[in-house]
DNA sequence: AGCATAAATAATAA
DNA sequence: TTATTATTTATGCT
């Protein structure tokens, strides 16, 4: 992404200067919402509403279509200052855990499609509050997804975060008018406290919890491609303009109903629910994500997830260290910045060793992250950052800086050692506090920075590589055992972060730098040292992961223990799932193979052309040329292997 | 490729000219190989030249890959005259058959890298070595990769194709100084005729039979595109430049080693295999096409096929008219042209009505050459081509013109009435002889000739079309077999024969002669007329093809034999458009990264240091850095934000 | 029930 | 930022 570019640049600027807007923003009580209850979400709505600056990423506009994901954004923490925190944040991001899971793929999906739609950008935002609204007490009780239009339900604070019209973005907290570019590409660094971006507004949700994850619905937003945008609707009933949306039930059915209805709904739901302080223990929990894994790669698999993740949780808890983890996004918030260095140090100074143990190794895996046994031994990431113990809130805090230093995720970073033994790593090795160095003000830095040295020598000091290696690892752990994809965190961090988080970028960023700092070890403050990367950036990025991570995962979770499967509702499956599998016919192959022996790697002409003589998606041939290319390697790669 | 360029313009001023030299070419034991054992190579080397004839397509020149397929070009029996063709053949096809399908896509792909880098032509041509050494009798032992560095070692004749460094082409068989320039885009005809350029020497290999078809090699020659042109390469051992090459290893392992070393390897190799005669039955076998695609669509199966092949083949010799089919190749050359015409002649009066049965099928089939279903059915195909029964070997004929009347190939195309019912024909259907048309002269006929009628009536009166019919039947599931693309053929053919064989020639020759010829049955003449082709160049471009097809089959078979898997070798397209995404070998990662570790930002120098001792292009090794410091930026990037 | 392959994701060269 | 390559998943058919 552009990296500094506009995003980095306001953030940066406004940082500071902005803080305030997004004070305001959140103290505001909603004014479609009322922020009754609290609990769940302590976080309450945030008002990260100025679309804006939540656009930012633009979009990267591809879509993103596929299976069960759960992706929360969960930007930055922001400003929780003006919203009080609450104990219950707990069950908050229980419920919304529940949601999440439910949601994310397909919200992810969405979100995607919707960057360049605004009306998609609304309904991120509205499914966002719908997900902060699980967090209210009366979370147990299942979500009726039927709708009902009652518009707005401020029955609990929760409430607070509000669908917004398309257009529109009303914070609930915030009473300034929404802008109506929520999805904006251009604005890529929506500094927390930047007050006109969306994403901010979510991420000061970042307190708001459930934000995102209320029920995710999938608003396929047709947009240049035959994309299929899914959004997640959330609950808030909202000053706005009602829009009818299509919610695709995982069984496959499509609803038409009205944003309104579906933020009634999901009020409705969040009385039910969030009302009754879930029990946090329940809630916080990560799964082992090696189960996870398991459980969201088979389809069915989500219903056993749900009902197995309590225990997971519960085991978690009684892991040794839990207490001191904390939410990531939490955390930061609450308390603090400035301490993270000391994490990171503990870090660093251990991982540096441990990197180097194995840095052939390491190279090789980051090849194939995804390898179960790695993704089995990166649990331990998982179990680290959801430690329910925490305490989830400080939303004051995140008016801070502005950036909430995100936190529970350091732990991940911070408590292995060196992650570069991802497998290896034992959950017990987690690390206790695990104050990293994210704690840097996030605003601070502007890009192209200057050396890692300067702001935290830390970083620098290989602790950062280790760090970074740690987050890496811990961050594709939970990604995965979210079912999330790389493209759909990217979008939903574009959505709510700014357009900076391309799938290329994730991928590079965690993977690609994972390995290269196990590889590194020692010398990773040379290599820093020369990289163009300011501190400061890498800081700003590691938060806003590890909120969204930290998010969608509690969405998941609050989901999984409310027991309400809204999964037929929410997204999991969205509405498109799968593109159906194509059937050319024998006269398209015909002629599609004649192009193929002519020539294996047409130019987009040439398969828009054949697309559109054939009376294909241009989409469909190219990659059909694709799977063409990778089967006539693999044959001849058997051929040669084994005949004769 | 470029195609006349240089090598046309000497080629077709040659072609008469240098006829002489080509013989010399061929004639000569290598000197670095002793062309001892023949029998692999009965065909011996064809001397087809003629390049501007053969050429016709000129060159479509995108690159295609993929799938199961066989696709046997058998363009025109023109001159069968010289050479002699044994029985053998048919064992040596079967052996060509195995080692083909090994290598294709491998091979194909490892070309297409290997455009760039002259060291990867390098690698081709001593895989492609290896790969004809796999001919030899010692063929069973496995291949050692690991290098010792025996420069050159002219055990058997078949070593006769010399690998040749990057820059110098070496014909073993002629002692001229190999051209440096066996990439060279720029000469894109190499008429075996021409001295000078490797491609023409490797067809001199023609008889060498290993040349091309050893190990194929893919030299990628960048042109104007970015293409990548596959080269087959010589076993020869050169005059050489003896340049370093990386060899992949399909376990995944990269070998450096100098070109020499390959070549001895791969002259090893063949003595191994190709000394003791292997026995003809279980060498020189098809599989039943069915069976192979089967098998081959699955990656395991391989293994089974192989070890199945053996009883498959001993099962098609039983076949009705086994010994009449004769190798395609072989056949036209050694005994003739004349003799053609009753075998077509049988086939076009068959033909036809089988064909004009399933017009509509068969139109399907080409387009899906690769269905299991369609594949079957071509098996017949195969079994006749490659009949166990039929003498392996003429090795001393392969002196004879220059061209080897290869052989067992010929059955194929001869012993099917008409191909047209590729699905619908049983083995017992074959012609028991079929000497096809092949045997005119290659030399003889210019481009642009007129109708096919002029030259040779025979050739027009159906038995012609039949025959070529049952040869782009033949060719083209050979083709498929293998993994090529027809432009990857054309490509290999360009660069050993001369640029006049372009994808589309090819195509137009094979392919889609094949099917009109199916779809015309008797309105064939009809289509021959049409054809651009002359009945002399169909007659020289058949040999030609049959010869390398034999080759690349040969090499793939005995590489399969080896063991060794050259595949990663092998390279694969040469499209244009993007420059084809480099595969870094593990090695040269992890040297990179080392490197990268030490420094970010390498010195030019350094770069061009790496890239020499890696064996990539530098560009490539730059451009690896660029993006490694972006990866690490977006890492650290990333890690900022989301770091507590 | 298994296979062929379209669709989708992840990694990474250009 | 794009696009291509590798892998993986899972659908549609037989």
């Amino acid at each position: 992404m552009a990296e500094g570019s506009v995003e980095e640049d306001t953030g940066e600027m406004l940082g500071p200067t902005l803080a305030p807007v997004i004070h305001t923003m959140h103290t505001p009580v909603p004014s479609n919402l009322s922020s009754k209850d609290e609990e769940s979400d302590c976080e309450s709505s945030v008002g990260s509403p100025e679309p804006a600056s939540l656009a930012m990423g633009a979009d990267t506009g591809t879509d993103l279509s596929m299976t069960t994901r759960n992706v929360h954004q969960r930007l930055e923490a922001a400003n929780a200052t003006e919203q009080t925190v609450s104990p219950n944040s707990s069950a908050t991001a229980h419920i919304n855990g529940t949601m999440a899971g439910l949601v994310s793929l397909q919200n992810l999906q969405n979100l995607a499609s919707l960057q360049n739609l605004p009306q998609v950008a609304s309904l991120a935002a509205g499914l966002s509050n719908m997900a902060n609204l699980s967090g209210n007490p009366v979370v147990n009780a299942p979500l009726n997804l039927s709708v009902s239009a009652s518009a707005t339900i401020p029955r609990s604070n929760q409430l607070s975060n509000m669908q917004e019209s398309p257009g529109i973005m009303t914070n609930p907290m915030n009473s300034q008018p929404p802008t109506p570019n929520a999805m904006q590409p251009s604005n890529p660094l929506l500094t927390p406290q930047q007050p006109a971006t969306m994403p901010q507004f979510i991420l000061a949700s970042g307190h708001l919890v459930q934000g995102i994850q209320g029920a995710q619905l999938l608003i396929p937003t047709s947009q240049g491609l035959a994309t299929q945008t899914i959004l997640t609707i959330p609950v808030n009933h909202v000053n706005s303009t009602d829009q009818m949306v299509n919610l695709a039930l995982n069984n496959g059915q499509v609803m038409q109903t009205s944003l309104a209805n579906l933020q009634a709904m999901a009020q409705t739901n969040l009385l039910n629910t969030s009302n009754t302080p879930v029990p946090p223990t329940s809630n916080g929990h990560l799964m082992n994500p090696a189960t996870l894994t398991h459980l969201l790669s088979n389809g069915s698999a989500a219903q056993q997830l749900l009902q197995t993740l309590p225990q997971m949780l519960n085991n978690h808890h009684s892991n040794p260290n839990p207490p001191p983890i904390m939410n990531p996004l939490s955390q930061p918030l609450l308390s603090t910045t400035p301490t993270s260095q000391p994490g990171s140090q503990l870090r660093s100074q251990r991982g540096p060793s441990p990197m180097s143990n194995s840095p052939i190794s390491a190279g090789h895996m980051t090849a194939g992250p995804l390898n179960p046994s790695q993704m089995n031994s990166s649990h331990y990431a998982d179990s680290k950052l959801h430690n329910p113990s925490m305490p989830i809130n400080a939303p004051a805090d995140l008016m801070n800086g502005g950036r909430i230093a995100s936190n529970g995720e350091i732990h991940v970073a911070t408590s292995h050692g060196n992650s570069a033994s991802i497998m290896k790593r034992s959950p017990s090795s987690l690390s206790p506090n695990c104050t990293d160095s994210s704690t840097a003000d996030l605003l601070v830095d502007s890009p192209n920075q200057p050396t890692i040295n300067q702001t935290n020598s830390n970083v620098v000091d290989g602790i950062n590589l280790d760090e970074i290696k740690d987050f890496a690892k811990a961050f594709k752990l939970r990604r995965l055992s979210l079912g999330l994809t790389q493209t759909q965190v990217g979008q939903a961090l574009s959505v709510t972060e700014g357009p900076a988080y391309s799938q290329s970028a994730i991928c590079s960023a965690l993977a690609s730098q994972m390995f290269a700092a196990a590889q590194l070890s020692t010398q990773q403050q040379a290599m820093f040292e020369k990289l163009d990367i300011t501190p400061k950036s890498a800081q700003k990025i590691k938060p806003v992961l590890e909120r969204w991570m930290k998010e969608a995962e509690d969405s998941l979770s609050r989901y999984k223990s409310g027991q309400n499967h809204l999964t037929d509702f929410i997204g999991m499956e969205p509405s498109k799932k799968r593109k159906r599998r194509t059937s050319f016919t024998p006269q398209a192959l015909e002629l599609l193979n004649a192009h193929f022996e002519r020539n294996t790697h047409p130019s987009g002409t040439e398969i828009t052309g054949l697309a559109h003589q054939l009376g294909y998606e241009r989409e469909v041939i190219r990659i059909w040329f694709c799977n063409k290319r990778q089967a006539l390697k693999n044959t001849v790669r058997m051929m040669s292997k084994g005949m004769v």
